[in-house]
DNA sequence: TAAACGAATATTGTATACAATCTACAAATC
DNA sequence: GATTTGTAGATTGTATACAATATTCGTTTA
């Protein structure tokens, strides 16, 4: 959507972009080793990019650099991804609390696509995507490009765990429901009920993403 | 304090921890460009472990880098210094809230220490380090390990612009006081009133700061 | 047999060399 | 004179080559 049409980027960006969807898309999960040589190899360039481009990803949560040894997908544990979770709760009740007077009819339109869009049969790959940028929408009416980034950081580490379990079970029904419920007391202009629906949401999400993840821990650790 | 003793440490996270200090301490004021070659030859080793340390200054706010243009030590605007106190507000109401009834008696023994230390004629230089290590002495308890390496990133992005106000205003000592007062609530066990004091604490280090950014601003601005 | 050692291999860290891009300034054009 | 164009120098981006460190696995030894 933005992003400069005609910058000539360069192949440290290209080579964390790529790797970066690798990873939110499960295609690297958690713990895969990346060996330099193998990969830079495969990506037809030299190592140098490719470590810019690790040090890029280390410094936004996605990777694990240890000197000497390599870099690995980074694992989160359950204490950090809940962890995760609180952040979100305290920095998007607050967000949110700034931008709802903002909103603007645009926003609502807007918002409206995005939950027509997660319907689509076919959205499920793009799911991430689409769940940040509505939140995304909801809370840039705030103003706060600094704590938006950091959101952004927060909801893709998320995310790629989350992907896991909305894909199976009925966390995306749930989903769409709270979104446009959100939506809808947004557009009421109903303050106090918006931000307790929004901490409803993030906090359901939490509890139904960790019981997930503790029954698969307990399921692999017991072979 | 930690920091592992006994590891070869990389080229590239030695020369980060230097322009780190000299970025923190002023040295390298905003603004301030940095050529690859130039400083690799005053440090004597070659571009390739500078790059990785500015990659990592970036990641950490200090340094901006445009592609084929260079790095320049990043420059916050009076917005983001604002937003950044904002975001110390509403994160460390909360961990203090979480830490309060967790500390020890050694904690306090800490911090009285700190207090101390903060005080002695000498201690200006390391103003931001044990500024914020009373913070995060307070904080620590709270188990919340990312949360925290947040907040530290925050603090010493707002220290290298409040070192320049805390040597030649009277906010030293009034911090003086804020942090006795602050401490002695928790010591009583005051939640209500410790979070509250937090809280101006901050909001008027920030109130301070920005009048004083603002005024230079104009001063700067106007010749 | 199991633990400890050590050489061979694999992998990462860094220096050097070259390619791509930007910047500054002078000449050319209107 | 102002704007554009082009070229030389400066600076960054990347490939290649080598050095330092870690890992593997066979051998030795208790």
């Amino acid at each position: 959507m933005d992003g400069p049409v005609l910058s000539k980027r360069t192949m440290a960006e290209q080579v964390a972009d790529l790797l970066r969807q690798r990873i939110l898309l499960g295609v690297l999960p958690a713990g895969t080793p990346i060996r330099q040589e193998h990969l830079a190899t495969e990506l037809g360039i030299s190592r140098i990019p490719l470590r810019e481009a690790l040090k890029q990803l280390e410094a936004e949560g996605f990777v694990t650099i240890a000197s000497h040894k390599g870099a690995t997908v980074a694992p989160l544990s359950v204490a950090e991804i809940e962890e995760l979770f609180q952040l979100r709760l305290h920095l998007e009740t607050w967000i949110l609390s700034l931008a709802l007077p903002r909103l603007t009819e645009g926003d609502f339109a807007t918002l409206d696509q995005l939950i027509a869009e997660q319907r689509a049969p076919d959205s499920l790959p793009r799911w991430g995507e689409l769940n940040w940028r509505f939140h995304e929408v909801m809370y840039r009416p705030a103003d706060r490009p600094l704590t938006l980034k950091m959101l952004k950081r927060i909801h893709d580490n998320i995310d790629r765990y989350l992907r896991l379990e909305v894909s199976l079970s009925a966390g995306r029904a749930r989903a769409f429901r709270e979104h446009e419920d959100l939506l809808a007391h947004c557009r009421k202009g109903d303050v106090a009920e918006a931000l307790d629906l929004l901490e409803r949401h993030i906090q359901q999400t939490a509890d139904s993403l960790i019981d997930h993840l503790r029954a698969r821990e307990t399921l692999t650790t017991a072979d």
